[in-house]
DNA sequence: GTCTATAAAGGGATAGAC
DNA sequence: GTCTATCCCTTTATAGAC
């Protein structure tokens, strides 16, 4: 085993953390060599340019949670116990790396050609998963009538948002990040309840 | 008159569309030169930096919104239609300038410190006005139990999250643009009915 | 694989002419 | 008020030595 693979590894490894906990998504090639502590050249070296390795990092990062994701939705638990394990899920991912729904947005934002990239395979994902399922439960009167795109975008709104606007949310209800740790964990029996219209219940 | 109003104002009307329109939040001065059909001197001329251009732009739109709200929740109508009122304010004036909320979060994501300059006045804005009413309503029974910040935090994410998140929206529905205008007036009785779990009443 | 040195481009800001 | 020309800085990317 030679040192290559460490370094490739660090640099990348370094370019998750500030940009996906630091948030700061124009970080130069400088910084993120100083942060890893190696030679600026050799990001050049192993991705060739910066954007590159913003790519790859961002790609490493929409995949892991998107198998995440889908191992809830395959397995064969009831529905409203996929959607309460995906809140977990969401939730505790994105917490560890807060940035990572503002970056997948400002990079859409930036170029919409761009989500095709990072996005086509997942590209009505979440529809297959919840739309069939959502539409029987209703039929069955276990879940009170919704149109399932605005159940997909209520959950996605309630569960994205509180991570996208952080800073947002600490300074309105003056929150230290105990805190903010704290009411992060509560949403997921607040949506929960929202979405169903019932307690979330022990698991 | 002179004509240097008009210029300067020219100037001003093209960044917004550029930033909050366009969603180019990297959008460089000769972008905005080009788009207004001026020189690119006169960017400095009237604002001196860049930055200061930004700030300015940023500053109007965030005043204009919150005029707005102040109005609503200083009247003196029942809480559910101030609420009603709201949605209505919120996101009509939004779907105009779909990218003010991404600019406000990335902002404060690159510096929270930032936010202070914008918000300090409005810091517990929106608390202000929501908290009291909102405790009031659910002690008279009017309003289901629920803590008062995951109530705040549920109707900013399903106002913000669809206007943020909007290529994503339209990529993952197939939505034209037309179908997604459509979408976001829905989302005013949606969001009714899942704050106060009961249809919104025709107005 | 890793470093130093340098090329090359992009963008912001200003001086000075008109 | 408006323009051209220029300066300066930042940053990326690469060539070439080790």
């Amino acid at each position: 085993m030679t040192a290559a693979p460490q370094t490739e590894t660090l640099i990348k490894e370094t370019a998750k953390r500030v940009f996906f906990q630091k948030g700061l998504i124009n970080a130069t090639t400088q910084q993120i060599a100083d942060e890893a502590g190696v030679n600026r050249a050799l990001i050049n070296y192993y991705f060739r340019s910066r954007d590159q390795l913003f790519k790859a990092v961002l790609k490493d990062a929409v995949d892991e949670t998107r198998s995440k994701v889908d191992a809830i939705f395959n397995s064969d638990e009831p529905f409203k116990k996929k959607i309460s394990r995906y809140l977990d899920v969401f939730i505790d991912r994105n917490a560890q790396f807060p940035y990572i729904q503002n970056f997948i947005i400002t990079e859409i934002m930036q170029d919409p050609e761009k989500m095709k990239e990072h996005f086509s395979r997942k590209r009505n994902h979440l529809m297959k998963h919840i739309v069939p399922p959502l539409k029987e439960e209703i039929e069955k009167g276990h879940i009170a009538p919704i149109d399932p795109e605005h159940f997909i975008v209520n959950m996605m709104s309630m569960c994205s948002y509180p991570l996208v606007a952080k800073p947002f949310i600490q300074n309105m209800f003056s929150y230290d990040d105990k805190m903010y740790k704290k009411f992060l964990q509560e949403r997921k029996r607040v949506i929960y309840k929202v979405l169903f219209n019932e307690e979330l219940p022990a698991s």
